[in-house]
DNA sequence: TCAACAGTTCCGAATTTCCGAACTATGGAA
DNA sequence: TTCCATAGTTCGGAAATTCGGAACTGTTGA
């Protein structure tokens, strides 16, 4: 198991962070993670309700969205903790995040009081 | 040829549009229409500086970007008008293209005072 | 009728995606 | 320790997608 890659900021892509976010189901998952106030590990986000996410495509996902700079990974004991990065990408693509997740009409920003 | 296919704004999904914009090639010329007085014509935006699109790749460009919503083309005579839908787009997905645009370092609205 | 031009369609090669099976890493129980 | 369960990654191959040259279509002007 090779290190988990993270982009520095600056590194951050907005093809990348596109193409991260065109998969319906990466969109899904990633707005669990920004309102989540579990920890956010693989296992939690597979079930989508209309589909359960085979966990090599579930993995393959987290891979996507950590590379492309829109995650951060990290393991902890048994488990992946994965948090987004939003702040910090706010800063850099000011108003992007923001302006997807409420096209996709999952309106960002509101950690779900579970 | 068969007639162009262009969705209803309601029928438009984030999804086609992100997945659209996440090529660099098709931003470019989007970024071009909209800011483009002249026709937009596709051989007129098949030039890209560092590179020259082939005219197959140029339609199938057209064809993701039509299809996804983003632009409207009709045949005028031997060529094609492209232009973009921002206007209805921006009522249906409020900031979205803005933001894609700014994050592409394209900043938008800003009509090209040729 | 024909030639030129703008753009589309076709199709095969190369790349990418998807997901089951096998594997790896960690922590707890025996 | 050794073994087992759990969480997630990697492998590999079938299926789907992308790319672009060559052939085609539709329009206009000679």
């Amino acid at each position: 198991m090779r290190p988990l890659f993270h982009p520095a900021l600056e590194d951050i892509k907005p093809e990348a962070i596109l193409y991260a976010l065109s998969d319906p189901e990466r969109v899904a998952i990633y707005a669990k993670l920004a309102g989540a106030s579990s920890g956010g590990t693989c296992s939690a986000l597979a079930d989508l309700g209309d589909r359960v996410i085979p966990k090599s495509s579930l993995s393959n996902h987290f891979k996507v969205l950590r590379e492309s700079g829109l995650i951060i990974s990290e393991r902890q004991g048994v488990e992946m903790r994965n948090q987004t990065r939003c702040t910090e990408l706010d800063e850099r693509f000011p108003g992007l995040i923001k302006a997807i997740l409420t096209a996709y009409g999952q309106p960002p920003g509101q950690p779900k009081t579970d």
